[in-house]
DNA sequence: GCGCATTCAATGCACAAGCATTTAATGTTG
DNA sequence: CAACATTAAATGCTTGTGCATTGAATGCGC
């Protein structure tokens, strides 16, 4: 590899940096503040929601701790910690595993599903119009109602 | 922007997600046991390397903190403190602007530029090896002498 | 059956990050 | 010049994260 390729691995690097910053940042405020769910808790509930998990039983729609880890990026412990989170909010709900029991299942509850539904158009709207601004710009997408016309106060970006 | 957009859009999301944390997760771990610098100190120092600012006289070597915060994505106050973990290993140091005598110039030292130097062929395997993992399989990069055959041990991801 | 390594989840701990506030220096307006 | 608004950076505080460890339940070898 040389020079060249390195300086546009740099690039593309400093690019993802850039645009992940950029997303996550603007996703956490809006999420926040219109539900109360910060970007981990929505993925995990959206893989909840979803009901499709690699260490599950066929047919079954209850997650280990670790597969949802997995799904998210985070790690054991931080998953530990925010299922508990979740749980004290009564979105999801741990119950244990009879056929192994150091292992918990973790479900979605109604009270969820109902806030993963609320916050989802707003996940949908700023990732539309951050993710590919340029796409936007070009006119394949309102401004989305959900995303406020941005204050601007201090945003540390 | 209709459904089908609004999928390509999440599914787009949620591999950037996923790119991320692979390259950052394995950059942090390498950059700090070989080196003792975090991704965040690694690419400050880099900015102070490059010698160029969007907030400086032209000519200068100096940054504004508030500069460099905006090149790596970090809150102020988060780039006030990082700024004072490198200051007290030695790798950079403040100045006081007698311009304008709120503001800090911000430079590297000889050790600072060292610990850099020592710090990028990590800094570069890293990327190569896992931000186009198909490009280096595909034969474009040697393994990287640099990165470590991967133990293993409960990485968290 | 009895040890011993393994695995899952929870917890102690340390630390980096963001927000809000503070302190200091500038600018601005009367 | 005096009062007030603004800006730069540092700091108090809270929180989320990862690593290492713990505790419990399994599995395995003998």
């Amino acid at each position: 590899m040389n020079d060249t390729d390195t300086d546009f691995v740099v690039m593309a690097w400093r690019a993802l940096l850039a645009r992940h910053a950029e997303v996550s940042c603007v996703l956490e405020r809006e999420l926040s503040d219109k539900h109360g769910l910060g970007v981990s808790e929505f993925e995990v509930l959206e893989r909840l929601a979803e009901g499709r998990s690699s260490c599950q039983e066929p047919g079954e729609v209850k997650f280990r701790v670790q597969g949802l880890a997995d799904q998210v990026h985070l790690s054991q412990s931080a998953l530990s910690r925010l299922i508990a989170r979740l749980e004290r909010e009564g979105l999801v709900a741990r119950a244990l595993c009879e056929a192994d029991r150091r292992g918990v299942f973790v479900h979605i509850t109604e009270e969820g599903r109902r806030r993963h539904a609320e916050a989802t158009p707003t996940h949908r709207a700023v990732l539309s119009a951050h993710l590919f601004p340029h796409l936007v710009d070009a006119g394949c997408a309102k401004p989305a109602e959900d995303a406020a016309p941005e204050d601007a106060t201090s945003r540390h970006a």
